[in-house]
RNA sequence: GGCGGAAUAGCUCAGUUGGCUAGAGCACACGGUUCAUACCCGUGGUGUCGAGAGUUCAAAUCUCCCUUCCGCUACCA
């Protein structure tokens, strides 16, 4: 421990999220790490840490370059747009970040291109070629593996091999020291699972060299010594965590980066977790940095139905929730949905329930009650009577208990176990309301003061729960608090039952913390909203540009790229549902005198009957894939409207299958 | 194809080194209660613990095998 941390009492806790990208909007599932980080960071201040605790936005590269000319606009000031919009939902979460950094901020660029260069005169970078495959319209290089039936994954178009010079670093150098490193701290990757992906995947069979340059794209940072070079996304992102702290290349640093490097946790989806225990644990010891103490790859919040598409219009947007629910309520969803490991789910149902169960029944109703009860029989004077019975340990106990639990859960990252603790504070009180029946005892004179000691009981329990709450949601926490007229606990003063002070008064006017609601009132809400923002985009679409995501203005072709395509009609003679999918349909095409297997995505609108005799037109000279495991030797076209119905095309004369359209 | 994980109540999941009638939350049904937001409390499960075989006095838990799903990854088309 170096002597500032004794000094300031405190020792340092590091936290940082991934940089969110500002490619667009971030959706609920997107908002769910920086509200879990929020959570985290939280509770570390009550513990008496000195917290440091950093988000902040990834802007760089060729999607953000392409998006910014659909748009008509400048790099620079798409991302402005974007990070504000982020920074706004973070904000609007409640979230307690204490740095906000951005990649294109100038400390940030300048230190990224110091250690490109550090690292080239090291030896660690070189020059050398990237070869791979080319897709041109997109400008962009693929793996074999990253293809999708050997086209490329954003526009699906034939890709070739090429090669670009680009510049390397030399990730097998340090492969020896991170094994090892990753052998004896067993804590550095969470959830463990991960370790042996990391390790088998890529540490054991060899680790290739990454490519930290590109010369495809400008918008990125000049690599300083070759200009013809811009920073390739790791490099640029990863080095965040340091810059944000003001690091400096040439040892001039100040005091943050002394204070709180290395990290103590940075929290990532589990989709990013090989960046974060590979590569950037290695350009850390290539800039000879001790590595940070752990990486924790969270699970995803998925939407029901998996179908989180923007064209279908139902995305979850965290502001969108907030509208209906509030803050706390959405903060609470995504952090009690989310277990350790595995990914949760949310829907408009799934919330509601949770919104009704847990905090309006539960939580809500507990405070309330509790509040009434105190005005009632005591005109809002808390006051211990001092008559204690069995059922009052039993209270105490749970209460003291859960208090522990709660931190021990929090100590493993477990934050929706340890929510759950907090509220078994909640139930254990509503059942001891149950069980002493206060209601009774207020009818009879004898047992004031018993009556008393209930209703301070009640109050001391939720003021320790309410201050519980105070990381996950601090709002509510609040606002209990304040109709109990107390302050909120230190984690020390929680593990003390019977702090509260005796003859204090509550409010008389207790407020409802969470409405119940109506499931299908919301339901009908959302559907209503939904029909809106699709008449919205109508008008937009007809209208003005704004946004052009929907309207894909693609490429102009050759007749020759035309002429490549060979399309014929084709009669469906049979036609099944694809077992175990929900979209496929399975026709046999007879185009001339062979018949074909067509798997097509239109179960929605075509039942299989209907299918059966219809002269379509077949694109037959398509790559055959597997769809749900079923040979697919074909593509059926159909028009598309702006909500997704599908019209199959079928030429406007009989014509006898097998005839060549062109 | 390789490595790893999972399969337990209608749903989401707990189940530590094999050991008393296999649990929790939600949902559902019934009962109680009225301080409270139709709320809270209690009671209720004939769940083949994915299938099969084995080890054992005893297996959801260990071994083998099969099936299905998931993650990471590779490759073929």
């Amino acid at each position: 421990m170096c002597q500032e941390k004794i000094c300031s009492g405190k020792k340092p806790y590091y936290i940082t999220t991934a940089i969110a990208y500002t490619s667009g909007k971030p959706h609920i599932g997107n908002t769910y790490e920086i509200v879990l980080a929020d959570s985290i960071a939280r509770f570390k201040r009550e513990q008496g840490y000195d917290v440091r605790f950093q988000t902040g936005t990834d802007e760089h590269g060729q999607k953000i370059e392409q998006k910014a000319k659909e748009a008509g606009i400048a790099p620079q000031e798409f991302v402005d747009k974007v990070a504000a919009q982020i920074k706004g939902i973070w904000d609007l979460m409640n979230t307690s970040y204490d740095k906000f950094i951005r990649t294109t901020d100038k400390d940030h660029e300048i230190q990224v291109q110091k250690i490109f260069k550090k690292l080239y005169d090291k030896g660690d970078i070189y020059k050398g070629y990237y070869e791979g495959l080319y897709c041109t319209p997109c400008e962009s290089f693929w793996t074999p593996s990253q293809l999708i039936d050997g086209k490329c994954p954003d526009c699906g178009r034939e890709v070739q091999p090429a090669k670009e010079e680009a510049y390397f670093f030399k990730m097998s150098k340090y492969a020896d020291r991170l094994i090892e490193h990753i052998n004896t701290h067993p804590e550095f990757i969470q959830p463990v699972s991960r370790k042996n992906e990391m390790m088998n995947n890529f540490l054991l069979p060899g680790l290739q060299d990454l490519c930290v340059s590109r010369t495809s794209f400008t918008w990125s940072i000049p690599v300083s010594f070759d200009p013809r070079h811009v920073t390739y996304v790791w490099l640029d992102a990863l080095t965040n965590y340091i810059t944000g702290l003001g690091y400096d290349c040439d040892g001039g640093h100040g005091q943050l980066f002394q204070q709180y490097w290395p990290a103590d946790l940075h929290l990532i989806g589990k989709d990013i977790i090989r960046f974060h225990t590979i590569y950037w644990p290695i350009f850390l010891m290539a800039l000879d940095l001790p590595l940070p103490k752990q990486v924790f790859g969270h699970p995803w919040l998925l939407q029901g139905e998996g179908k989180m598409s923007k064209s279908r219009g139902n995305v979850l947007y965290a502001d969108t929730l907030v509208d209906f629910f509030g803050v706390d309520a959405v903060r609470y969803f995504v952090l009690h949905e989310m277990p350790f490991d595995n990914d949760g789910v949310i829907s408009w149902e799934l919330m509601t329930e949770r919104v009704n169960s847990d905090l309006a029944n539960i939580l809500g109703n507990l405070v309330k009650r509790t509040v009434s009860m105190v005005n009632q029989y005591f005109g809002g004077l808390v006051r211990d009577g001092g008559v204690r019975e069995q059922v009052d340990e039993d209270l105490k106990s749970v209460v003291l208990d859960s208090v522990k639990k709660t931190e021990a859960r929090m100590d493993e990252l477990r934050v929706a176990d340890a929510i759950g603790e907090i509220f078994n504070i909640f139930r254990r009180c509503n059942k001891y309301i149950d069980e002493t029946m206060p209601w009774i005892l207020a009818k009879d004179e004898q047992k004031k003061e018993r009556l008393a000691t209930v209703l301070y009981h009640l109050v001391e329990s939720v003021t320790i729960g309410a201050s519980l709450l105070a990381s996950f949601m601090p709002e509510t926490s609040q606002k209990i608090l304040a109709q109990l007229n107390t302050k909120k606990r230190s984690l020390d003063e929680m593990k003390i039952f019977g702090k509260y002070p005796s003859g204090n008064k509550v409010t008389d006017v207790p407020e409802i913390l969470f409405a119940r609601m109506d499931m299908k009132k919301v339901l009908e809400k959302v559907e209503a909203m939904e029909v809106d923002a699709k008449k919205g985009e109508k008008t937009k679409e007809s209208g003005n540009k704004k946004e052009p995501n929907k309207e894909e203005i693609k490429p102009e072709i050759t007749y020759d790229d035309f002429a490549k395509l060979q399309f014929k009609v084709g009669e469906i003679i049979a036609c099944e549902a694809v077992p175990k999918s929900r979209k496929l349909l399975c026709s046999q095409v007879k185009i001339g005198n062979q018949v074909r297997q067509i798997v097509s995505g239109i179960k929605a609108y075509y039942t299989p009957e209907e299918m059966v005799g219809k002269k379509v037109m077949v694109l037959i000279n398509l790559k055959p894939a597997k769809l749900a495991g079923v040979m697919s030797e074909g593509m059926l076209l159909c028009a598309e409207d702006s909500e997704g119905n599908l019209c199959m095309m079928a030429p406007e004369k009989d014509m006898p299958a097998g005839s060549e359209i062109s």
